[in-house]
DNA sequence: TCGATTTATGAAAAGGTTTACATCGAGAAC
DNA sequence: GTTCTCGATGTAAACCTTTTCATAAATCGA
């Protein structure tokens, strides 16, 4: 009796595909067929398999399966933060698609320090992912060799690789930074001044300045009259730089800001400097974050389609091997979203 | 020689253990040693593993690891949605503690749904997840029951759970409710509004518009005169919850909202209706998200320590079995931050 | 110097699954 | 009726570690 207590509790400690095997009278490479391929086996038998799966409550053991199949059913998302709610919008997106499929999300952050990405690379390749997603282009050589070496399926976000070998679901930063330029231009700016995001190592940040930059010395606005600054993506940030800019240039009649988040805080260093937008200035962002449009006054941005991204980036990493190509590169668009914060230019001396 | 060339090849495809030993001259079990507890070699010998290991970029294999040690360094983490920047918050706390230990977090969405949440359980037990982290104290007996039965550390956050074997590291959210009634009862409100979460199977949402119209009753404002409506957290159901309000109670002063994200949408609501904030309704939030301060007017809230609780959630997870206990509750505190977004009382026809 | 204790290393099993290959039976083709 | 195919199932190896136990060497106390 009381041996046999004990080797109930042992029953307990783990419940295996062996157990299911002994209950339904097969053998557990039947079990297994019928967890991962139940078309293959017959129906009586499948049907009793998987209620005796349901009774027993039986989860298969992860680490096992990915060990034997080499797919962990995991996909990696590696971005600078999520503070910025613009990344969390990618997440949602890559989240919602590879539920269905019984594919989970680990997040990981580098704080955009690509020396720690490096590390974070590793730390996933060990815990076996299937996939990783990158944000933006600019990478440390280790990074790609890593990721090449141990065969790990990538792609990159937020912008488009001009390596077609590297995947990307993307659009291109700079025809954002464009879009802003062109419509003050249009509005009858010339004045400007941009708060980009910090352009070291980051190609977004760098490409979205360069894209206005260009642009607007297309229309006319001499390069070099225009005012740069650059500061972290945080709101107080955002602030601060609108303060140097408007104690240094009383003239800027429009500011144009690398994120939201940083028009958010400009938009509070123009009320802390007495003028009023969009009558005194002009302010557009990036991103078409949830909030723009509930700012006073509302943003004027360049929405990015950061959801489909995360969506297509499922695709991705879903797809099998032969399908891949379809999905391995996807360029969506950026389009400027108008709302309060931009005026047409009025003279001022 | 072609031999040769496949011998190669085959080494190439994968990386293991045992291919370190033979370089090193050792056996496997110490290159696992070596990888795990370094102290434990001599140092020599450990030297030359740690070089070789380097050289040759060895990566441990995850899957095999957590097979055997049954560790897998994965914590899971289930939130309703990651489109409020609250949870994101506790997220960032979580893994900013989590990523220097090793361990990395798995990302699950429920969207409010507690069905759902039983799948997204079963899903990350069979990942091997070493823990999980739940948000609130209301979740199916199955969901408990599953996570007992395979014996997975876990944790629920944004609440204090009543139930001693649950660990917690959270909040009073009733407290937090009756801060603002508090508070707006000083500055003498009396004809009351609430715009609360979805209270159906929320312990927050719930706890929050219980601990306010408590709170408001011990301060002499009849309970039956409040106003309540319940919305999604969502902007645009704010703005028309306010609306439903306003067009309903000329009379409201004062609205205290379940987060900021609904007040967000409220202030809106408010200025549909023709009415300034403060001086005409005051207005109070709830979580003190960033942008709160950046709101205009800057929103007067109930700051909950989201990232603190993600910290004390993953001090939890990382703890060895003895020291468990010292952190499987943690209490935190609400407090009010008052800004511009409410005024006294005005007395009003 | 000798036995006792500690320290460093190795051999081999175990962890739970997937999958290549073998087997068996039944129906199809001739 | 015999051979072939095909479908359903079983057997056993393999995936790569960690860890227990054993062994050998080194240290220590007397």
């Amino acid at each position: 009796m009381a041996l046999e207590k004990m080797a109930r509790v042992d029953q307990r400690q783990s419940l295996t595909v062996v157990e299911i095997a002994k209950r339904a009278g097969c053998s557990i490479a039947t079990v297994s067929r019928v967890l991962n391929r139940p078309e293959t086996v017959a129906i009586g038998l499948r049907g009793r398999i998987l209620r005796i799966v349901d009774e027993l409550g039986y989860v298969p053991n992860g680490s096992a399966r990915a060990l034997r199949s080499s797919r962990s059913r995991l996909i990696g998302l590696i971005v600078p933060t999520l503070d910025s709610a613009i990344f969390t919008r990618m997440l949602e997106g890559l989240e919602s698609r590879l539920a269905p499929a019984g594919a989970s999300l680990v997040y990981s952050a580098t704080g955009y320090d690509l020396d720690r990405e490096i590390r974070v690379v590793r730390n996933l390749i060990e815990k076996g992912v299937d996939g990783i997603v990158l944000v933006g282009t600019c990478h440390r050589k280790e990074t790609l060799k890593l990721l090449r070496e141990h065969k790990v399926r990538f792609a990159v976000t937020y912008a488009l690789s001009e390596d077609d070998s590297i995947p990307s679901m993307g659009f291109d930063n700079r025809s954002g930074g464009a879009l802003a330029a062109n419509y003050l231009a249009d509005l009858g700016h010339k004045n400007l001044a941009v708060i980009a995001g910090v352009t070291r190592e980051n190609d977004r940040a760098s490409g979205r300045l360069e894209g206005f930059l260009a642009m607007a010395e297309r229309r006319g606005i001499d390069r070099s009259s225009i005012v740069v600054v650059e500061s972290p993506y945080e709101f107080s940030r955002g602030r601060a730089a609108a303060k140097i800019i408007l104690d240094q240039n009383r003239h800027v009649s429009a500011i144009f800001c690398g994120s939201d988040v940083l028009a958010v805080g400009a938009l509070h260093g123009c009320k802390d400097a007495g003028l009023r937008v969009p009558q005194d200035i002009s302010m557009i962002g990036f991103d078409n974050l949830d909030i723009a449009e509930y700012l006073t006054p509302g943003l004027t941005t360049v929405d990015v389609p950061a959801r489909v991204m995360g969506e297509q980036a499922a695709n991705y990493f879903l797809a099998d091997r032969n399908s891949l190509d379809i999905y391995s590169r996807v360029e969506l668009e950026t389009r400027l979203i108008v709302r309060e914060s931009t005026a047409p230019a009025r003279d001022r001396q």
